[in-house]
DNA sequence: CGAGTCTATATTGTCGACACTTTTCGAAAT
DNA sequence: ATTTCGAAAAGTGTCGACAATATAGACTCG
């Protein structure tokens, strides 16, 4: 779906690389040594260069000249400010999306709210994840607004992830989840650019609002 | 001011790829050979690399597997898309800038904007682009969200300069600018994020129709 | 005993060579 | 003349080795 076919041996490695950072087999914090990964994965350290370099360009990584890459760390904070742009270019993409998308892309979107109420009502909550990450990502795509894409797909959506994932965000909301998407959906059905980014702020907003609360319950 | 020190090969090479090819010494939609700059810099292919994944993070160029990296070509739909999420983003750095900048930033803003009266009222137009960034940065910077001013200063912002420069953007509209400017300022001193916001996001859609405005007549 | 320095070690930065893919160009067949 | 195939050329991807830098530990001096 997301058509991410790895080709080079540096493609494979930064999958491997971001799925185990984001799924938290990498501890948050912990540093990346090239000379180790590179024997770990069997590949040479170029390649592990590049999938780093890609990596700092997602933000799951920082790294410095001469001493090398540590994973993020998640702090509250920087929950808060990953959300607040997240609030805003979501809901920009929902108002150019209301604006862009096509019949058929909308009329697409309607099935998989259909979709995901059938697994809903039959308590298969655990596709709730990836069904998110679908519908999001369709309303993303709809924006056509190429910058908007890249930022939110290569930006910040796997750091976005990796706070979900690693504070075992793996279920619960889905119910009220579901109507703010219906809603937004309907929104975008009749073409209101407001509606639709008000309600798509809000949906992140409460989103943020449940994360932090897990957060400060730990 | 931006403290962009080059420390290794890479750096120095990436911050000169970047200049030519904001300043358009190497032409928009150009590929670019790693043999080829390799020679012309006296350094080996595997800092080239280097450079152009940096520069692709800068949305500067695109590199495909086994086929290369272009230059991005410059075109009016790029430009309004660019110009769409800058009104976006920045709209939101100043609304956070008017939270989070201290009043010392503050007063800083204000001596910054009355040297550039000086400079207006002499005549020296020519200063207006340096001056226009350093305005730009010091909101963006006042915002303190990391996510924000790194998708501002890593994500678009020579893209941006890269179409002003090449279309020609060098003085005009200065005392317009400088007043709205002003009142960005205004906004900001007195705490009005939604003000601070409303002007900054005005000031940006000017800019934009200005420059899309030159593009047409070309 | 602590602070500072110097050496040894480990890690990252850079390089040139080789492997693989893509493109180019010419020859052959229709 | 046009199309197709294949070999040569050019370019990117990957590798291991060396150079430069940072870290850790021992040693000296106060």
């Amino acid at each position: 779906m997301l058509s991410e076919q790895p080709i080079t041996s540096a493609d494979k490695t930064f999958f491997r690389l971001r799925k185990d950072i984001v799924e938290g087999q990498i501890a948050s914090g912990s540093k990346l040594s090239e000379t180790e990964l590179s024997t770990k994965y069997q590949v040479s350290r170029a390649v592990v260069r590049e999938a780093i370099n890609r990596l700092e360009t997602c933000n799951l990584v920082e790294r410095k000249a001469n001493i090398g890459a540590r994973v993020v760390a998640l702090s509250p904070q920087g929950l808060v400010q990953l959300y607040q742009v997240r609030e805003s270019l979501e809901g920009m993409a929902a108002r150019l999306a209301a604006n862009n998308m096509t019949d058929e892309e909308v009329s697409g979107l309607n099935d998989l709210l259909s979709s995901h109420f059938q697994e809903v009502k039959q308590g298969q909550s655990y596709y709730q994840e990836a069904g998110d990450v679908d519908f999001h990502y369709r309303i993303i795509m709809g924006s056509k607004n190429q910058h908007l894409i890249s930022m939110l797909l290569n930006g910040i959506y796997h750091l976005v992830r990796m706070y979900r994932v690693q504070l075992g965000m793996a279920g619960p909301r889905v119910t009220t989840a579901f109507d703010e998407h219906r809603h937004i959906v309907q929104a975008i059905s009749h073409r209101d650019e407001e509606l639709a980014e008000m309600l798509m702020r809000r949906h992140i907003l409460y989103s943020k609002n449940n994360i932090a609360a897990k957060l400060e319950g730990k």
